[in-house]
Formats: C-alpha cells, sequence, structure tokens
DNA sequence: AGCACGCCGACT
DNA sequence: GTCGGCGTGCTC
C-alpha cells in the first residue's frame, strides 16, 4: 500500500502551528505543491489555507486526518513570495497563516466559486488579444528621455550604470517637489523591462494614487499589461489584477503597501515612491512596513530597488550616507520651476494679528494672520489660486460652556466630540469623535448647568470655509476634506475642480497637498501646525516637516523661468524651531542632519530598534497590569537588561478609544538579533496563556509591533 | 478567532 | 425543575 501524501496548511487564525491534512491525488486531479491555495475542513466549517509542506507523514496520527476538498485554480505562489511571507511572518511575530492568507483578494477565498472562476479565467486566457483597445493610449505625463533636465539625465545615468539586473541595489533618489524624480524611475524601469515576461513593481503612499499617477505610468509603458492593486480598486478589478500579478501576465503592478506582499513570479525591480510615508506602515493585522519589505525582498531575490522622496525618512536618508544606498539627487526643478518662498509669521508678534476692527463678520470668531489675508487678497487680485490647509475636519474642535467647565468630551474615548455644521453629517449640526464615530445631536443647553449659551471653539475647515465666504463674498471657495469628498462628488471630482481653474480659494486638510500637481496655485497657507512640533511622538517633527515640504511644493510648480514663484505662509507661535528653520532654506538634509543628531543623542530609532506589545482591556488598569506582569517575568527569566531596555508600561496617546483602554510597553535594544529573541520569547510567553491573542486570565487583547512608527 | 462543551443562578 | 451565563479547550 503505497503511503499517502500528507501536505501542511496554514489557516487565517491566530494559531501558531500549521494542520496536516491528507491529498487525495486521484480526487484532486493534481500534485500538491506548496503554496496551493486549497479549501479544507477545519473544525465543523471549512476554511482557504495555503499548502507549506509537501510530505508523506505526519506528527498528528494519520487516520485521524482530514482530507483537502478543494484547490484554487491558480497557480502556487512562488517560492520567493513564500518566503517573503515567512520572513515577514517571524519578524513582525505574527502567524504566518494570518500574514499569507489576508494577502489574497477576497474574490479568490470563495471556494464554492472557484469551479466558475477556474472556466472564466482560462476562457479569458484564450481570447487573449481582445484587450488591444488599451492601445491608443495617450501619452499625457509622458516625458521622452531626451527632454529630461541634466540632473535628471545624469541620475538616471547613475542608475543605469550601476544596476546590475541580477543584483541587489538599493539607490535613494531624492529631490524636490517637482525636480522629475517619477520621470527618471519610469524610464529607468523602462530599461531594466525589456525582457517581455519581467515585472515591475511600483509602490506609491495611499493617499497618492491617482488616476493622474496611473495614466502617467501607462504612458511609459504602453505596450505592457499594468494591474492596479489598491484598497479603492473593486473586489472584481482587484482579483483580476491580482492573478495577473501572480500569474505574470502583468508587467507592471502598480499599487499600495498591500500589493508589497503580491507573489510576482518575474520580479526584476521595484520603486517605493514617497518611501518616507508614514501610510506603508499597516496599522492592523500584521504591521509591516512596506516600503521595508519591499527592501527585504529586493535583497532576497537580487534586484535593484529605488526609493524616491523629497524628504527621505531618517533610516533611509542614513543609510544612504552611510553608503549603503546610492544617494542620487535631483536638486534643480524640473521645468524651471523655481521654489516657494517660505514665510514664517509668528503669531505672537502683533503685527500679524487682526485687528478687531479689521473686517469680521461679528460673531465669527477666526484666526487668520493679516499677512495671509493681504496674501491672499493679492492672489484674488492676479487670479491665482490659493491654497489655506487646516489640518481640523468640521467646524470646530470643541464645544464649550461659557458659564462652566463643560467641554464636548466623547463618552467612549478620551478625546473631545467635533462640532460640525449642517449639512456635513446629515441634515442638522452635530457633534462627532472623529476617534469612535459617535454622533451626536448638539445640545441647546450645557448638560452640566443648563446655560444656553455654548460657544465653538478653535476653527476646522467649515468655519474657516464660512468665514472666507464672509471675507471674500465673490471668491469661489471649496473646501476639500474627508468630509466633503465623502458626500456627493468624490475627492478625485473636487481635485479636477482646481485643476480646472473653477476655484479662487481651496480650504483644506492635508489631503489637499498629497500627490496632486496644481497649475495655478500661487499661494499655500498653513494655519495650525505648531501642534504637531511638540508631540510625545518622537517622530512627529519629521512628519510636519515631510508635510511641509510637500505643502510648499504645491506652491508655483508652473511658474517658467524668471516669473515670481509661488509663497507658502505658515503661522506659528514658534517660529524659531529647528523644522521652520531649516524650512525656511529648503534645506531637506541639514534638517536630517540636525535630526541624526537629536536621534543619537537621545539614542532613538535609528540608533535603536523598538517594539511595543499593545494591550487592550475595559479598564486601563487591567491593562497595564497584565504588561507590568509580563515585564516582571521578562525581567525573571533575565531578558531584560545588558542591551535590552524594557520601559514601564503607559497608557497610550488615544488611552481610550470606543470604551477601549488601550495600553503599551516599549521595548528596545540597539541589537536586532537580541529585539528579536526577546519579542518571540515575550510571543511565547503570552500565546501559552491566550486563546488566539486575548488573554485567558482577564480576557485582554495584546499584540506586539515591530518597529513602531507612532509611539 | 470561532465554537462547542460544561457546570452554577433567576425564570416560565 | 430548565434557560443561559461565559470559563476552558480544540481545531489536522
Amino acid at each position: 500500500m503505497p503511503s499517502p501524501i500528507v501536505v501542511q496548511v496554514v489557516v487565517d487564525k491566530p494559531l501558531a502551528q500549521g494542520f496536516d491534512y491528507l491529498w487525495d491525488k486521484a480526487g484532486l486531479g493534481l500534485d500538491p505543491q506548496i503554496g496551493h491555495v486549497v479549501e479544507v475542513p477545519f473544525g465543523r466549517s471549512s476554511l482557504v489555507g495555503v499548502v507549506i509542506k509537501v510530505s508523506t507523514h505526519s506528527d498528528y496520527e494519520i487516520d485521524k486526518l482530514k482530507a483537502v476538498t478543494q484547490v484554487a485554480p491558480l497557480p502556487p505562489m512562488d517560492p520567493s513570495a513564500l518566503r517573503l511571507m515567512n520572513f515577514a511572518s517571524q519578524y513582525y511575530i505574527h502567524g504566518l497563516g494570518e500574514t499569507i492568507i489576508p494577502t489574497i483578494p477576497q474574490m479568490w477565498k470563495k471556494p464554492a466559486s472557484w469551479e466558475k472562476l477556474s472556466n472564466s479565467f482560462l476562457d479569458d486566457e484564450n481570447k487573449k488579444p481582445k484587450k488591444k483597445e488599451s492601445e491608443k493610449k495617450s501619452a499625457e505625463g509622458y516625458v521622452p528621455e531626451s527632454e529630461l533636465n541634466e540632473a535628471q539625465q545624469f541620475a538616471l545615468k547613475q542608475m543605469k550604470d550601476s544596476c546590475d539586473q541580477e543584483k541587489f541595489h538599493a539607490a535613494l533618489l531624492q529631490g524636490q517637489t517637482g525636480s522629475g524624480k517619477t520621470a527618471v524611475f519610469l524610464h529607468w524601469l523602462s530599461t531594466l523591462l525589456d525582457d517581455t515576461k519581467a515585472q515591475a513593481l511600483i509602490l506609491v503612499p495611499e493617499i497618492n494614487l491617482t488616476p493622474q499617477l496611473e495614466r502617467r505610468v501607462r504612458a511609459y509603458f504602453p505596450e505592457k499589461k499594468m494591474a492596479v492593486l489598491h484598497s479603492g480598486v473593486t473586489e472584481k478589478k482587484r482579483g483580476t489584477a491580482w492573478y495577473e500579478a501572480i500569474t505574470g501576465e502583468a508587467q507592471i503592478i502598480l499599487g499600495t503597501r498591500l500589493a508589497a506582499l503580491t507573489p510576482l513570479p518575474n520580479l526584476r525591480a521595484i520603486v517605493v515612491d514617497e518611501e518616507h510615508d508614514p501610510s506603508y506602515k499597516q496599522q492592523d493585522g500584521i504591521r509591516y512596513s512596506a516600503r521595508d519589505l519591499a527592501i527585504w525582498r529586493a535583497h532576497d531575490i537580487k534586484i535593484p530597488i529605488v526609493l524616491s522622496s523629497a524628504t527621505p525618512s531618517l533610516e533611509t536618508w542614513m543609510a544612504a550616507k552611510a553608503g549603503r544606498y546610492q544617494h542620487l539627487r535631483l536638486d534643480q526643478r524640473a521645468q524651471g520651476a523655481a521654489l516657494p518662498n517660505v514665510h514664517l509669521l509668528n503669531l505672537r508678534d502683533p503685527q500679524n494679528q487682526l485687528s478687531p476692527g479689521d473686517k469680521v463678520k461679528p460673531g465669527l470668531h477666526i484666526s487668520l494672520s493679516k499677512p495671509v489675508v493681504a496674501a491672499i487678497q493679492k492672489n484674488l487680485n492676479e487670479s491665482k489660486q490659493s491654497l489655506v490647509l487646516i489640518n481640523r475636519r468640521g467646524y470646530a474642535p470643541v464645544l464649550s460652556c461659557s458659564a462652566c467647565p463643560w467641554l464636548s468630551k466623547c463618552h467612549q474615548c478620551s478625546s473631545y466630540m467635533v462640532m460640525h455644521k449642517a449639512g456635513a453629517l446629515g441634515g442638522k449640526p452635530v457633534l462627532s469623535c472623529h476617534h469612535c464615530g459617535l454622533v451626536k445631536g448638539i445640545p441647546s443647553h450645557c448638560p452640566d448647568c443648563g446655560n444656553a449659551d455654548l460657544k465653538a471653539l478653535g476653527q476646522g475647515t467649515q468655519k474657516l470655509e464660512d468665514a472666507i465666504e464672509e471675507w471674500w463674498p465673490d471668491a469661489r471657495v471649496l473646501r476639500v476634506d474627508t468630509d466633503s469628498s465623502r458626500k456627493s462628488k468624490g475627492a478625485e471630482e473636487l481635485f479636477q475642480e482646481i485643476h480646472e481653474g473653477n476655484v479662487d480659494i481651496v480650504v483644506g486638510t492635508q489631503m489637499i497637498a498629497k500627490g496632486h500637481d496644481y497649475q495655478h496655485v500661487g499661494l499655500v497657507a498653513v494655519l495650525d501646525s505648531d501642534g504637531r512640533l511638540f508631540s510625545q511622538d518622537f517622530r512627529a517633527a519629521e512628519r510636519l516637516f515631510a508635510q511641509l515640504v510637500q505643502v510648499a511644493g504645491r506652491a508655483g510648480r508652473a511658474n517658467k523661468n524668471g516669473e515670481r514663484s509661488g509663497d507658502i505662509y505658515i503661522e506659528t507661535q514658534f517660529p524659531e524651531s529647528a523644522v521652520y528653520q531649516y524650512l525656511l532654506r529648503h534645506d531637506v538634509d541639514g534638517f536630517l542632519a540636525h535630526l541624526a543628531g537629536e536621534r543619537e543623542e537621545a539614542k532613538l530609532p535609528p540608533f535603536c530598534y523598538q517594539a511595543l506589545v499593545h494591550a487592550e482591556a475595559k479598564s486601563l488598569d487591567k491593562a497595564t497590569r497584565f504588561l507590568s506582569k509580563l515585564k516582571e517575568r521578562l525581567q525573571n527569566q533575565g531578558l531584560i537588561g545588558s542591551g535590552l531596555k524594557a520601559y514601564d508600561p503607559v497608557p497610550r496617546s488615544m488611552m481610550r478609544v470606543a470604551g477601549i483602554e488601550r495600553a503599551q510597553l516599549l521595548i528596545e535594544s540597539a541589537d536586532r538579533k537580541r529585539l528579536q529573541t526577546v519579542l518571540e520569547a515575550i510571543d511565547s510567553d503570552l500565546r501559552s496563556q491566550s486563546q488566539g491573542r486575548i488573554s485567558k486570565e482577564d480576557r485582554i487583547r495584546w499584540l506586539i509591533e515591530r518597529d513602531p512608527v507612532s509611539i
């Protein structure tokens, strides 16, 4: 009697082990392969899993094994993809099944429809030539190599010269917004992709993935098939794009972080655009950094990778400085556009403040400094657009009682409910919590003292919009934030309005600034950036700097040589702080060097490696005690000390969200391996007393996070 | 994570 | 006498 075929399968459950199943070759009609997506019976239901091992024996009792019921009509995930998943699973301390299965689009996780899918996709394969109508692509955004400026040509040549097809090579492509980084890396990719089968992966931050960029990439590769993978793509399209990517049918894979874990059998080059962007870090499930995984992947399969940014992350910039990455610079702005003039407006200076006699509607208190008002007026006269940024959506960040200390606190979270005016979230004004989504009507009287005079404190986008409309009644004002883009028009339509010049003044949150090049903008005003200067999070200043540089890049992009460049006004109480001073001089490298000095002194990343253990419970005390006990056990096991530091557990900065209290334990070490060992010890310690990721004793949900980006 | 199995309080 | 609480144990 021949020995049975046994396969080990991982499933999407917080379980560390795989499960063995029998493989009925005759029934399934094919040989098992590592990487096969299968349907298996599991308990009383059935699940989708992935084969990670094929053998002829099992540690489990062989006659108790169940059998694989179905195989998905997909090629097995290629070995390099599985190596990547395996690495991610170990590095980020997350189950292998929980790492792999969520990367498969929903469409392919329904065993009931596998047979149908198999037929339709095979049919599609046969009548392939129908897709040729996409040939008449517009060349929008295509810049021929001969039209690249000197700096671009030089960078491109360096990249071409140093990138071997079959060697790992990492380069940082650093250049101001508008310096033409995209054209450089797209040309670079096209030289690497002469092989008709070769695949390239282009990663972009969530927000940046606009039709604009998609069209541009298409313009460079009219003859290649492109797969677009991001959460905004419909399920069906995503399933198809993913299929085309994993079969090698698509050569250009453009996507957000979720694309970083897509199996790509013929991958030859990777680009990570805006590599510093925090949205590359996944914030739920396995908390991976798509940028870091992309680098690991490039290294593993020996291919070149380009990281592109105007304001590189300190990690990347230091790697380039140290010579581990090639450092390429594009210092001149393409098409001759000049850098914007940065103006810091000291709000402590009375000259900058509006006096009560200035034109403000009674009862509508807004803070716009005098120079900003003057600059907007000037811009209006010159028929240029103005962008006014304020990072608070809604009407006012908090409602207060004029007679007692009552404030509109959220009952479920440690934050305040934001006042939204009529129309934003329904027919009438409401209070809304931006953390848990709770929405309430506005009380007519103070809930504490009954006073009828409630005041809206501070300003959000809606209030600013009102005030600006009041101030310039003839100007066309448009508000762009997640509220306005959720309603009727999508964000794209709002951006289109701006592009077409149908708007004079745009009021919005940072979302205006990302990934869009506006041609008519002469002025950008930033109203509320100080908040992030003194944050608990040591990376806040780095992020603020990157955002301000990006925002500044929106001003005056279209200016031709010799013409006056755009202006950016920043209202601040602390003009002397490093973020603003380096911004004033457009000195990105200076700022990064300054940051590096600070971090080295404080022994913060990248001068050490960090991890967090998160704990969530119904009471903060329980969550903190849970972490304290964990720390104690680590101490008893001799894991803390000599190069590994564990801080005391602390509440998270947003301590309470939707009624759940959150605490965290920070662990750091200068030694990566040491940290890894301890994290594995923590994982097995916590697993041994948990069901899944919830502790048995106090029902505390825990999670280990490697390389956290916000603390 | 689900989901069943299993032993102690207030209800038709 | 039962319905049901969620403690704990298992999933090949």
